[in-house]
DNA sequence: GTCTATAGCTCGATAGAC
DNA sequence: GTCTATCGAGCTATAGAC
């Protein structure tokens, strides 16, 4: 079952992933489910509650994605792999990037929850990443930035492949940016 | 001697690297510089123009902060970390995230040239970070990809000091994220 | 090259019927 | 919970005087 304000923030989420927050409008929802823009009011007051709502739901979902990396990997090497492979299979879904890496772009725009939100989320995956690298053995005390640079790694190799597929609607037979990038990461940081 | 199209793309890029392109209008700018909007107008007849002006002139002036750090750097470590310098310099300015980095989110809102010219100067960017790698003694075979992850953890690592920033109008007090990250990069890769 | 004035459109959001 | 109708504001852009 899906209800009609999950419908919302499916076309909502990915509007945001390939537009940015400033570049979609509740029209565009309207006229992808074809309900009124009044209809999506009615399940999100305002943009800004909607931007709360996106984030929040993406959050939890990233949080299974990644559990079910954990359960699925063997060692500290296949996490990170698989870890780099969930922002590698979004960009695969029509050119998205990380929601929260636009939100970090767009974060004037957004209302001070949001923007803590998303400091909260990028903490979050570097607390997780830290913890694979302690895994493999790396030393307390490089950890932290390591898994920054991880993350950062992912973030913009997103932002490189969204770059680099863009001339025309060319797409498909391209390299894998992302999976290039956290290999090459994952090589010299481990 | 500064002219009144100068000054407007200085305030247009501003604007771009902390609101987004489309997170300001020329209103924003013709009520920073004073002038009209019409005025504007008359120097960059569409908004669309302006981003191209923007990125022809950020080609430009990043080419030459670049030979600049060319100049003055002794060795290949010394120079990645200059150049990592040209990012962290421009986060420093009032949080302001690469214009490219922006243009690669916000790309679906964007000419096809604008589109191009972004690729561009990120391929740019590689091949210059790849030939510093391969003065450092790297295998060619291995330059490539990692130049691309030098630049993607860049770009990356602007996202996440904005992110980490905005809470707020907090700033000053925090460790510097793309030097960080930067220097984890070189140690890893070199 | 800068201005006043305004067109034409889209935006986020609301009122109120059903 | 969805609709029709609409508001007021902001947007990009243009016409035309100076």
């Amino acid at each position: 079952m899906t209800t009609t304000a999950d419908r919302i923030l499916d076309s909502a989420q990915t509007l945001v992933q390939v537009r940015g927050y400033n570049g979609f409008s509740y029209a565009d929802i309207s006229a992808e489910l074809s309900i009124t823009k009044p209809s999506i009011h009615h399940h999100f007051p305002t943009k800004a509650a909607l931007a709360e709502a996106l984030i929040a739901r993406y959050r939890e979902r990233f949080a299974v994605a990644r559990k079910e990396v954990d359960d699925d990997a063997v060692g500290a090497r296949q996490r990170l792999v698989g870890y780099a492979g969930l922002y590698a299979e979004t960009f695969a879904q029509g050119g998205r990037i990380c929601l929260c890496g636009v939100f970090a772009v767009d974060a004037e725009s957004l209302p001070v929850q949001v923007r803590q939100a998303t400091d909260a989320f990028f903490a979050d995956q570097r607390q997780w990443v830290a913890g694979v690298l302690a895994e493999a053995g790396m030393p307390a005390t490089r950890t932290g930035a390591a898994a920054e640079a991880y993350l950062a790694s992912l973030e913009g190799a997103l932002l490189l492949a969204r770059a680099h597929g863009q001339p025309d609607g060319a797409a498909g037979q391209d390299r894998d940016v992302v999976r290039s990038v956290a290999a090459t990461l994952v090589d010299a940081l481990l």
